[in-house]
DNA sequence: CAGGAATATATGCATGACGGCATATATACA
DNA sequence: TGTATATATGCCGTCATGCATATATTCCTG
């Protein structure tokens, strides 16, 4: 189906892999081990991560050494650049706005607090 | 159930809303015209959203006007940033294959221009 | 070449999220 | 006060997704 980023490290599973790959690489059974998840899922959310270029494999003797790619990476801090300017600038408005307090609207009554 | 950022943003649906409220905000009958979602759907999106800290409200007249919040993007981008220096020393690998390869005497300096 | 370990894949099941409808609530305005 | 507009929410059908068991495949080792 091919997700996206977000997709991608949405489910929980996929996540934890991701961290645990952070130190380096690692066998699958190596995750298996850290991550407590069954080594079938394990092996799918691998080839998930392999085909949307989060990992990479190399295989040493009969085991496959999984690792981390950087390019999803990349790409992820590049989204969050592009809303870097709109953030940077809300904290302006918010020291704005504690400056002057109440900012005067038309009346208005108690607005129900969730 | 209370998504992370990642489980938040890997909805299409919400995804579009969050994109659309770049622009500043918007009360929920104009989100529902730009991203083509019911409104009953756009609503609870913003309720998920709302909860999650990624937009905030203001009531004007009988509208509400949603925008934006920082907060879940500075979140995010401190998450990418703690993997910054693994694929930066990996972007730091390829360019000192690049600078093997076309070796000029020039002084190397390679910091990220950030 | 046989045995076995490590990994990959197929299938069935269950859970959960999304979307739309209908309805309820809130606010403005005549 | 009554009506129109705007927004929120309960309900339900549908569908996607993840997990676990079982099976297949690959590859090392003796």
């Amino acid at each position: 189906m091919q997700l996206n980023i977000f997709q991608t490290l949405a489910d929980p599973s996929r996540f934890r892999i991701v961290e645990a790959l952070r130190g380096g690489e690692d066998a699958v059974n190596g995750i298996v081990n850290r991550v407590g998840i069954h080594q079938s899922g394990v092996s799918r959310h691998l080839r998930i991560l392999h085909e949307l270029g989060f990992v990479q494999v190399r295989p040493d003797g009969q085991k496959r050494l999984y690792s981390l790619r950087p390019e999803p990476f990349r790409e992820l801090d590049a989204w969050v650049a592009s809303y870097r300017s709109f953030w940077e600038a809300r904290l302006d408005k918010f020291a704005e706005a504690l400056n002057q307090k109440a900012k005067a609207h038309s009346t208005k009554r108690k607005e129900t607090s969730k």
